[in-house]
DNA sequence: AAAATTATGTGACTAGGTTACGGTCTATTT
DNA sequence: AAATAGACCGTAACCTAGTCACATAATTTT
């Protein structure tokens, strides 16, 4: 095969790669008004910082799962969507961690990629989402410069640094039926303050790292006394005042 | 009483207000060579940053504790002694998050003051201790202008953000039986590879989270086993090899 | 040596996690 | 419209862990 057969199919390629790095650059143009709008912190980034090496804006489905450990390249910046961290156990037991939504980051996926650590969690987009993918050594160069952007990052962290230690406490003194009851009222008070509730019971346990067994268990109890009703799917909240006050 | 009757009371004040000013100076002067080496990230430091009003270092003593509410005003950094960081429930029982050491400084501590939230844990000096504390601002504006400084504290989150995770999966995963295999195991690594250690259940209960007597219950077992050799506050590996099979 | 303190042992009970089912509802497929 | 698959829920038996109420043993204090 000699160079001039293979040299169309070679051109073909270079038109490609060159089509395709127009559309990241479009894509990228595309997005940075809405990134200056969603971090007001990357507000004052200059034309350069978005045309560096290695920026992209990826596009993810539901269900996408990023495990900690193929990322190490990216810091993430959520555009859309939410993405929900959480842990699981060798048999298959599952606690969420946090939510991280658009205008937030990841101060885990930060801490696994910059510490040199695997795998502390796993992300997982729940809806359609849309993600800002931050080359280290470009994130590294825009705490330096950018002391808002620093600033941001930092406080990133210390609400997840709180949160953590306000889970870890919750499962490590309180009772379940107590965090039950609590996560069903700030449910409650996320979704319009309604008090019906579609979740279901496996869906409780993975959000607070129990079994369903566990989650049925008690939602039945509860329903004995007449503070919530169960139909499939769904719960109503009968007795808001009740249920608050199980809270500890 | 008039004015010329309190005068030399309010002199002596005056001067022990003086004195007690300039002993604050030299403790400082006297210990900031420790600190740049403790701390290379703060080597460059020059004398200005150094005298800054509000910046002191004081002695601590073992079982001082720091609820996180009361030392809203100062970041701390460890020059001496080991703080333990733990959480306190209402029933009393109690779990250590980690421990800082000199050259350290606790992330969740920094994050209680600069998320303006309260009291997330305790923190307890086990030994005599020496402190530095750092009024808010002088932080800020450090945080702001040293990068070595900036990257070190935010090391410390990394760091601990990982170790918290890290907790939090074994508390909610593991058995205790493995955690205290875990446990028992790093404490001879520590303590010079010796195989015995001296501990007391209660002790073992408040690292772990859990109650003395779940403690007791699982080291009989062992003990039962030939795995560990049990007397008053003393336990003696015996099958170190067992013990590790028990982490999971 | 007696008393107080600290450390450990034990049994009964409750809460929570595991296993192993069986039943029920819903949306598809046939 | 009946059949089927799959998601959801109920339940009982069993195990592990946390709680409570003591008893006992080793050490230190008085």
């Amino acid at each position: 095969m000699t160079l001039s057969q293979i040299l169309p199919q070679l051109l073909d390629i270079i038109i490609i790669m060159i089509i395709i790095k127009e559309l990241k650059w479009l894509i990228q143009s595309e997005h940075v008004s809405r990134i200056r709008s969603l971090f007001p912190s990357m507000a004052d980034f200059n034309e350069e910082d978005w045309n560096q090496e290695g920026l992209q804006v990826v596009q993810m489905e539901p269900r996408d799962i990023i495990e900690e450990g193929q990322f190490l390249e990216f810091v993430v910046l959520i555009l859309d969507g939410s993405v929900r961290m959480y842990k699981i156990s060798t048999t298959g037991r599952e606690i969420t961690l946090y939510r991280i939504h658009r205008g937030e980051c990841c101060p885990l996926m930060i801490s696994s990629i910059l510490g040199h650590s695997g795998h502390e969690a796993l992300a997982c987009f729940e809806t359609v989402g849309l993600a800002l993918n931050i080359p280290v050594r470009i994130f590294q160069s825009w705490i330096d410069r950018y002391p808002l952007f620093r600033e941001f990052i930092f406080k990133e962290f210390i609400k997840r640094t709180l949160d953590l230690a306000y889970l870890l406490d919750s499962i490590n003194f309180k009772s379940i039926r107590g965090r039950v009851s609590e996560f069903l009222i700030q449910l409650a008070d996320q979704t319009g303050n309604s008090d019906t509730l579609f979740i279901t019971h496996n869906c409780l346990s993975m959000e607070l790292g129990t079994a369903r067994e566990v989650i049925s268990r008690i939602l039945k109890v509860l329903e004995k006394r007449g503070i919530i009703k169960l139909s499939r799917g769904k719960i109503t909240i009968r007795d808001r005042g009740a249920l608050e006050r199980y809270i500890e």
